[in-house]
DNA sequence: AACACACTCAACCGCTCGGTG
DNA sequence: ACACCGAGCGGTTGAGTGTGT
């Protein structure tokens, strides 16, 4: 071997830029089965063209199912700052306060928000008073600690009695604890123990927690099945593309689809829960290869 | 309507860290 | 003690989208 480190993969041979649906699926349905032990040897295994690094980003960003979607709280914003502040642009500690939340997410929200805010904060204050820069800071940091010092007295009061966070843990919204759950998980800082609790693979997992998800998002929906019956119809499977959704199909296999496809589009935040009506067009805005026939076609869900 | 610019965020890159032999 | 390797982290990029002119 030659002097310097080695490629974590052969960059010819690996697919880059935006996952498609298709990868997303053969990601998931992998991981479902397998956990994730090696992320290096995971892509071969699994049939991606992706690096490793890639498939860990891509599961831990986007497709493990406790990841927090939606907007920042304002609470949540907070404890950013504060510990910010505290910590610096230290993402993964960071993020390990706010359950749900990955530190990449943290990152690009301090960087396209709270900085900017932070900075127009202490350009404000520094014009209306007199204080020094080290005064702002000693006062800013007080304010910021109060902040959280409260919101955590305030977590644990209210969580106090209400049911353990291992029981969403079978539910679709696994990653939707309470907001008392997520405050208390800061309080006690517990959230290592938490995550623990989650098998992280099939070899140590005495609850199959896969099945018991699997069961409780979708009863009669094996991803793998719905992975071979989705690529059987597409011979390179690099190209994958989404299915073609047209009124004349009846089967079990297209109702079958249709489930893991809304599913799909719930967890990957590509529509909105109570939305009953499905047209090729929303998934088009999200969705690589889908072609213009399809979005003319609609379907319910 | 068309263009330019600003903004967002998913994904990549290169580095460090920690475990192992 | 050392080298190697995989995982994880933080900085950066760039495609897509939104907004102003």
């Amino acid at each position: 071997m030659g002097k310097g480190r080695a490629p974590c993969c052969d960059k010819s041979k690996v697919k880059k830029g935006p996952w498609t649906p298709a990868e997303d699926l053969k990601l998931i349905s992998f991981i479902q089965k397998n956990g994730h032990g090696n992320w290096r040897s995971l892509p071969k295994q699994a049939g991606l063209l992706r690096c490793g690094k890639s498939c860990r980003l891509r599961w831990i960003n986007y497709l493990r199912p406790d990841v927090k979607r939606g907007n920042f709280t304002p609470e949540e914003e907070n404890t950013i700052i504060k510990l910010h502040d505290s910590l610096g642009n230290r993402w993964s500690k960071i993020a390990s306060y706010l359950p749900g939340r990955t530190d990449n997410e943290i990152k690009n929200v301090w960087n396209t928000h709270l900085k900017k805010r932070v900075g127009t904060l202490n350009k404000d204050i520094k014009i209306n008073t007199t204080t020094t820069q080290e005064e702002f800071e000693t006062n800013n940091k007080d304010q910021y600690i109060d902040v959280a010092t409260s919101l955590i007295e305030e977590a644990t009061a209210s969580a106090a009695g209400s049911c353990s966070p291992t029981s969403s843990y079978g539910s679709l919204n696994l990653c939707n604890l309470s907001t008392d759950h997520v405050r208390a998980a800061e309080a006690r800082d517990n959230q290592d123990q938490v995550i623990n609790e989650i098998p992280s693979d099939s070899a140590g997992a005495d609850i199959d927690f896969w099945d018991m998800l699997d069961t409780d998002l979708s009863p009669d929906l094996d991803y793998s099945k719905v992975l071979d019956m989705y690529s059987s119809n597409h011979s390179d499977q690099s190209q994958l593309q989404a299915p073609h959704y047209t009124n004349e199909s009846s089967s079990d296999q297209y109702d079958e689809c249709q489930k893991w496809l809304r599913y799909l589009e719930i967890e990957l935040g590509l529509t909105q829960t109570s939305t009953t009506t499905y047209t090729g067009a929303n998934y088009y805005e999200c969705c690589d290869g889908f072609t213009s026939q399809d979005q003319n076609n609609t379907m319910q869900v």
